[in-house]
DNA sequence: TAGATTGTTAATCGATTAACAATC
DNA sequence: TAGATTGTTAATCGATTAACAATC
């Protein structure tokens, strides 16, 4: 695979065409152009042709791009064939929503492990999994040496719990704690989900919305 | 406020700018310059002052900006005082999640209903909050008239909830089924939170870190 | 006042779109 | 073969950065 500088902006739309191309997949179409590709994911067919050329030639002039061997060709950089493993780290409900009912499986990702601090969690299992004793972390990771780490303590724990992991030897974070992590430069790779950061985007948008409808009430007042 | 075009790279630049400056005013930092805040957030000076002023003029010559006082005005864009009032549709565990550890509050929402199918969970209390029978949903948006609904259903129910609540005339959707909701265009805004999205990204960057460091290792290897 | 720092205009950089030769 | 569609180069567009006059 080549390993040019790709922007951020295409590392971004990869999932989506991966959802994409898996939903083509499921509803039976086997083959697909830049151009219907685009219109059912409202982007030029350029935009389309010019992201995958940044990993190689997938299409075939004339043809388009055969569904399947594409979707393989961006799991691939997307690291789905990596055989990932992943600890969890708090498992209070979100840690616990992600253990039930998010499928680390389906993107290549193996959940290998959960910590947490209660004592009432600790030994028992969800999902199959047994919870560990948080006293633990170091040493269960020390012992794993999983590639990535969810990371889903209260924000207060949050930059202990990833010195911790770090010090372990964990490459990437999967930060849910809303807390901007506090990580030396170039060691660990941090992934944030902001939930509140998502909201306040839709109270801009929403904001915006009510206003242009206001403006255009008042315009057709005012005639 | 004005009201122009604000490109969606600011816009998600906003959450980022409100959180720092609560940083900033619980240590008691009262006043700050674009440049010692560029610092700070590892962004120019110029596309501080570039993104502030969009919506106005914040800040005063041979000062830089006052700290609350700019704090408050991105409140506003973000539109954290409208009172804007919510309803989360599925009370599985992310639902749940979000009931007991998200402070919409905070963000200026407020949570006013929430509801599920199961019948074990419908008339129960989840943080202080009745729990209502999905069947209700139609009659119960219609009176409340929220502005959100937080969409926590199975993916397979996703885009019948969403028509539903778009019906009873919600204005935006919290999205976190993970599913590409197929919305008639223009009607409700939609704010997606893409778990997997998230993870590949993470994934990808970590195969490039991990490709990078083995052709370093080879590099040397081979002088 | 002199120094600092803004808001804004101009310059640069990067990302998206268009065009088209290559070719299946 | 003729038509379709790629991969890539060039053109355009938009976002970021730099520069600087205005001014606190």
């Amino acid at each position: 695979m080549k390993r040019i500088k790709v922007s951020n902006n295409v590392i971004r739309r990869l999932p989506r065409y991966l959802q994409k191309l898996d939903e083509l997949n499921a509803s039976g179409v086997d083959r697909i152009s830049s151009g219907e590709l685009g219109r059912q994911m409202s982007l030029t067919p350029s935009q389309i042709r010019q992201d995958f050329s940044c990993f190689g030639e997938f299409g075939q002039q004339g043809y388009g791009y055969n569904v399947s061997a594409l979707r393989a060709e961006i799991a691939k950089i997307l690291g789905m064939d990596r055989n990932f493993t992943a600890v969890l780290v708090g498992v209070g409900n979100i840690g616990h929503a992600l253990i039930d009912h998010f499928s680390f499986k389906h993107y290549g990702v193996e959940l290998v492990s959960a910590f947490d601090v209660k004592k009432d969690v600790v030994g028992t299992k969800i999902g199959g999994m047994e919870i560990y004793d948080m006293e633990n972390l170091r040493a269960v990771v020390d012992e794993l040496k999983p590639d990535i780490a969810v990371l889903c303590v209260p924000r207060f724990y949050a930059n202990d719990a990833a010195k911790t992991l770090i010090e372990a030897g964990v490459r990437g974070i999967w930060n849910f704690t809303n807390v901007e992590l506090d990580i030396p430069e170039g060691t660990t790779i941090v992934e944030n989900i902001y939930f509140s950061d998502s909201l306040l985007a839709l109270g801009y948008y929403l904001s915006e919305r009510i206003d242009e409808m206001e403006a255009k009430a008042a315009k057709s007042r005012g005639v």
